[in-house]
RNA sequence: GGCCCUAUCGUCUAACGGCUAGGACAUCGCCUUUUCAAGGCGGUAAUCGGGGUUCGAUUCCCCGUAGGGUCACCA
């Protein structure tokens, strides 16, 4: 059997993390098959829908890789459609129903479905067997009108029509399915295979929504904060699903190769962002300096842009700092951690003094030692590695804490920063040599009878 | 409320009916260290409750309880 999945969201809003791996799990299993995933667009509420929305849902998927061997639109199929609703109208499983509107916009006039009221049992892969009595259902609507069919017509129309094999869509459907069955039968078209999907709840358990979860929930979010397609891919894989061992980390590929369907969860998962942060720092880890390079230009401030030589050294620093290539304004900001780099904000002398020693002569007695030997260094030799061998002794003979500390506050005015030897060779020789020299100096104004 | 689904550490989850209930994230502690991180090593932490079935239940059944979904001329 030739497999085909679909991916069937409605533009009326921003694709968010559970369609996310809604739309994962159908490629998964219609790759895994040799098999074709669709990509639909159920817009047949011409109220709400949006072109923006389809454009962006489009450029989504495709950015995270998930690439849809068919593409169709419910509105451009209209006609089908209807010819359907008149094929139902004349078997008698269908009926033009008289009504009072209740709300505007309502017809005086619309198509019913003749409900058998019987009792459908569907097989669900995830679920296995559920018992429906659709007595409760009624005449449900499928139809505004012959050229405005509504979802659930639209629905087993084109799963119909288009060969679906495999339903594989999030839980909040399964209540659909006995009508969509109802209808199916109606219209003798096989059964597919149903999968439902338990959902991706938000921290307060409830389902993901805009409008009580805000646009944290939307894939827009994560791709804006930095976060790399691929982690995206693996974090959402991994609610509901697991392979069995203790792998936590999968290329595409390899989900591909490994997913089970049957062994997706029952139960909601809960969206945890710790988990998502730590995939995404391990991806960053594997980018190749080239490629990380590459990402985070877009995300670091203008300055940095226009420094390739500070730009270059800075790159491994950055890398083990960050969640996602967001954080990266934050740790390059006059407050963040990294900001000293680009300007040396004001700070209390106080600092200056190591705990442990808290001197002030002698802080400033190590600060012109170290000035003295760092003077004598030249600018060929401003390299790390040559840097620390020249202090190392004297920090040595002197208490590491004793001198170092100092010299670390003076080059970055903050208490905690990368090591001092990295620090002056982010800074330069003669930035360094400036820096020392206005920390000699605050602790003159303090102590001017020192000298 | 009716119908439907679900229930293992805080979170994601593993465990042919037979284990000291395993892993990961988070958290905590230790090591390393001039600071913060990173890194290394460890710790705390769970089978919703009650009945069955069984020599034996996380696992199977029933009843509760809790959570969720759905009840549109939205999808």
């Amino acid at each position: 059997m030739n497999v085909i999945t679909r991916f069937a969201p409605s533009p009326t809003g921003f694709l968010h993390m559970g369609g996310v791996r809604t739309a994962l799990f159908s490629y998964l299993y219609a790759k895994q098959n040799n098999g074709t995933f669709a990509l639909r667009i159920e817009d047949t509420d011409k109220a709400r829908n949006k072109t923006e929305w389809e454009t962006a849902l489009i450029d989504d998927l495709s950015w995270l890789g998930l690439k849809h061997d068919t593409f169709s639109r419910q509105s451009d199929r209209i006609e089908i459609y209807s010819k359907y609703i008149q094929k139902l109208i004349i078997n008698g499983s269908a009926y033009i129903s008289k009504e009072i509107p209740k709300e505007e916009g309502q017809r005086h006039e619309v198509i019913r479905f003749k409900n058998p009221n019987k009792v459908v049992v569907i097989n669900d892969l995830i679920r296995g067997e559920v018992r429906v009595d659709t007595t409760d259902l009624g005449d449900f609507v499928i139809a505004r009108s012959f050229t405005e069919p509504v979802f659930h017509l639209a629905v087993v129309v084109d799963d119909f029509e288009m060969g679906i094999t495999h339903v594989i869509r999030a839980e909040e459907h399964l209540s659909n399915t006995p009508r969509q069955i109802l209808i199916l039968e109606a219209l003798g078209a096989p059964r597919p295979v149903y999968a439902h999907l338990p959902l991706v709840l938000a921290p307060d358990k409830s389902k993901l929504s805009k409008r009580k979860h805000g646009e944290t929930v939307s894939l827009t979010y994560y791709r804006n904060k930095g976060y790399l397609p691929e982690s995206i891919i693996n974090f959402v894989a991994l609610m509901g699903w697991n392979p069995g061992t203790d792998q936590e980390l999968f290329s595409l590929d390899e989900l591909i190769a490994k997913f089970k369907l049957e062994k997706v969860q029952k139960g909601g998962a809960i969206f945890n962002i710790n988990k998502l942060n730590w995939i995404n720092r391990e991806y960053i880890r594997k980018l190749s300096n080239h490629s990380f390079a590459d990402h985070i230009v877009p995300f670091i401030p203008e300055w940095l842009k226009t420094n390739d030589g500070l730009f270059i050294k800075l790159l491994p620093l950055l890398r083990k700092k960050i969640n996602a290539f967001g954080d990266l304004a934050a740790i390059l900001s006059q407050e963040g951690e990294l900001g000293f780099v680009k300007d040396l904000k004001s700070y209390e002398p106080d600092i200056l003094r190591w705990k442990k020693n808290p001197d002030f002569q002698i802080t400033q007695r190590h600060l012109l030692a170290v000035k003295k030997l760092l003077e004598n260094l030249g600018k060929g030799d401003w390299q790390v590695p040559k840097l620390t061998t020249s202090l190392w002794p004297y920090a040595l003979e002197h208490g590491k804490g004793d001198v170092l500390w100092p010299l670390r506050v003076a080059l970055t005015g903050q208490e905690r920063s990368p090591d001092p030897f990295t620090c002056a060779n982010l800074l330069g020789k003669e930035e360094t040599i400036r820096r020392i020299d206005i920390a000699c100096q605050k602790i003159l104004t303090i102590h001017p009878t020192n000298q």
